[in-house]
DNA sequence: GCCGTTTTCGGCCCGACTGTTTTCAGTCG
């Protein structure tokens, strides 16, 4: 049966191809849509078929909706196949190089029979490109360039390691050159998971200045191009970063364009032409010409009476419409946060003391904070026997004795077995504060296997929170096939938790799962996995993460106070 | 191909940059 990966591939490739053989752009846009849509979906396309809820989809219209019943059922799309036969699978890869796009690939492939990147080489090389018509020298050497440049570079890193190198840029920036504001935008800006390349933006009286600060910084390896208002480098760890300088008037109207998402322009600028006003990176503007603001993000807004949605929120999921009815709900913040239940120590695989956690807890303004060490299961994390287990609790509430403003937690991490046991006997789990339980084997078991795994262990009266629920790593490992959909209404009804791990690699849920959970009424927690003491500082990626989910503090238990945190545990309810 | 409290037909975001152009096409974000 094919995922909703695999249909949104299809429905993408279908995109590549419509483009070459030139088709009507806006089908296209429409294919182009649906697979950003079905790559987006929290549930299996399978089950949402199965309840009818293929076509109440917004975008999926009669004619897609057939095309992927079509794939569930024969496991293939007869278009995509026809389409697939016209151009070799090497002229689709040609369109991966910068710069070359369906119509440069197109003619390449027509005029000179090229259909890999490889011959696409060969072929500057020999200079058989400059002549052809549209093509001069300078074309034939930038495709050399390019060709050199998409091997060079790294695809996209996770957030949490692009965040500290845009950190980097910004500091450098303001130490080294006459910037006044700067702030990143693009996918950073809205915490997306993981981060292609990174926007940021100055105004500055010496533009010119600025930009020549830029190559200079240390991260940099390579300057792409640099002009007068923007410098785009590649960096030491081959990401590409453009830095753009912008008049002071026009920052907000900038900085609203950089940040998109792309999805949320369009709607925008749609809903704006509507109504009469225009909007660019230059500010928004009557029909008429006339500018009506662009000094901040605001402006480009409140002309359109929508109100301004946080950069994480602004990825077309409804907040446009709720934005012209003047909503804005208040969305969890770091500040919300009073303890962080799943934190490692020296007990199994982390390196901080238990006082160590304590008091780097009560630094963060903590009110509390798990103590979540491994079970003896996971032999490679060093993990606790009953007996270790009985005494690290034994260590911690004497520590609590001694504490002031910040209270220790007994909390556990404890494997789910294959078959949906529980590490420990159900008499230790009973002694915990708080049970989290969580899956670190057998990932490669069917959907229904691993659902009944999970559900099983779910029946366990004293699982609290289910932690990191798909084992996903970013990168590295897809999620365990589950359905989550059957998970969290099992959840909801038994006051079970869902974790937001805020793991670099894991950011487990995601956003999409977010918005599922919160529809069905999972309550979350937001917790770091730290397995030192700087690792709690993390918890802001995963705060951003359930805020790209609609996360308010009422979905978030770790929000309450500790009395009131630890009523609403399973165990206590 | 999708969508609709201004439309079931006629729209569908906007601008910069580049190289090839003699007024524009292609690509990108």
């Amino acid at each position: 049966m094919l995922g909703n990966n695999d249909i949104a591939r299809i429905f993408e490739e279908i995109v590549e191809i419509m483009e070459l053989r030139g088709d009507d752009v806006f089908r296209i846009r429409a294919y182009q849509n649906a697979a950003r849509i079905i790559s987006g979906l929290p549930e299996p396309l399978s089950d949402i078929r199965a309840r009818g809820g293929l076509r109440k989809i917004s975008g999926i219209g009669e004619k897609i909706a057939a095309k992927i019943e079509e794939m569930l059922d024969t496991g293939h799309l007869r278009k995509h196949d026809e389409l697939m036969a016209e151009f070799p699978a090497g002229v689709l890869e040609m369109m991966t190089v910068p710069g070359i796009g369906p119509r440069t690939a197109g003619t390449l492939y027509r005029e000179l029979g090229v259909t890999s990147i490889d011959e696409m080489e060969r072929a500057a090389r020999e200079g058989r490109i400059h002549g052809l018509r549209g093509f001069g020298e300078k074309s034939e050497a930038e495709i050399l360039e390019n060709i050199a440049r998409l091997r060079r570079r790294t695809g996209r890193i996770p957030l949490a390691r692009a965040f500290p190198l845009a950190q980097q840029f910004v500091e450098g920036l303001k130490a080294t050159a006459p910037v006044r504001d700067i702030e990143p935008a693009g996918s950073l800006r809205r915490m997306k998971e993981d981060i292609g390349d990174i926007d940021i933006l100055v105004t500055s009286d010496d533009p010119a200045a600025v930009m020549a600060a830029v190559a200079r910084l240390p991260m940099v390896r390579e300057v792409l191009l640099t002009g007068p208002t923007k410098t785009s480098v590649i960096t030491d760890v081959g990401l590409q970063v453009d830095v753009r300088a912008v008049e002071p008037e026009n920052f907000g109207a900038a900085l609203q364009y950089l940040t998109g998402s792309k999805a949320h322009n369009v709607k925008l600028r749609t809903l704006a032409s509507r109504a009469g006003f225009k909007l660019s990176e230059y500010g928004i503007f009557r029909d008429t010409g006339e500018r009506l603001g662009g000094r901040t993000e605001e402006e480009m807004y409140r002309p359109l009476g929508i109100a301004v949605f946080p950069p994480e929120l602004r990825e077309d999921r409804g907040e446009i419409e709720l934005g012209l009815k003047g909503i804005v709900p208040e969305f969890v913040q770091v500040a919300h946060i009073r303890g962080d239940l799943h934190v490692h120590t020296d007990w199994s695989d982390g390196r901080a003391t238990l006082e160590e956690i304590a008091q780097a807890a009560k630094a963060r303004g903590y009110e509390y904070v798990g103590i979540a060490d491994h079970s003896a299961g996971r032999g490679i994390a060093h993990g606790l026997t009953t007996e270790r287990l009985r005494e690290q609790m034994r260590q911690i509430r004497a520590l609590n004795d001694t504490l002031d403003g910040i209270t220790l937690l007994c909390a556990g991490e404890v494997d789910i077995r294959r078959d949906g046991t529980l590490d420990f006997p159900d008499d230790v789990l009973a002694e915990l504060d708080l049970c989290i339980a969580s899956v670190h084997s057998s990932f490669t078991l069917s959907e229904e296997e691993q659902t009944a795994r999970v559900l099983k262990a779910l029946d366990n009266p004293y699982v609290d929170l289910l932690g990191h629920p798909t084992g996903r790593l970013i990168g590295e490992r897809e999620p365990i096939s589950l359905n989550i959909r059957r998970i969290m209404e099992v959840a909801a009804e038994r006051g079970v938790a869902m974790e937001v791990n805020s793991w670099p690699e894991r950011l487990d849920l995601n956003d999409d799962q977010i918005l599922l959970a919160r529809e069905l009424g999972v309550p979350l927690m937001i917790n770091t996995d730290a397995h030192a003491v700087d690792h709690l500082d993390q918890i802001r990626f995963g705060v951003a993460t359930a805020r790209r989910g609609w996360a308010e503090p009422k979905d978030v238990l770790n929000t309450l106070p500790l009395e009131q945190f630890l009523a609403r545990l399973r165990r206590n309810r």
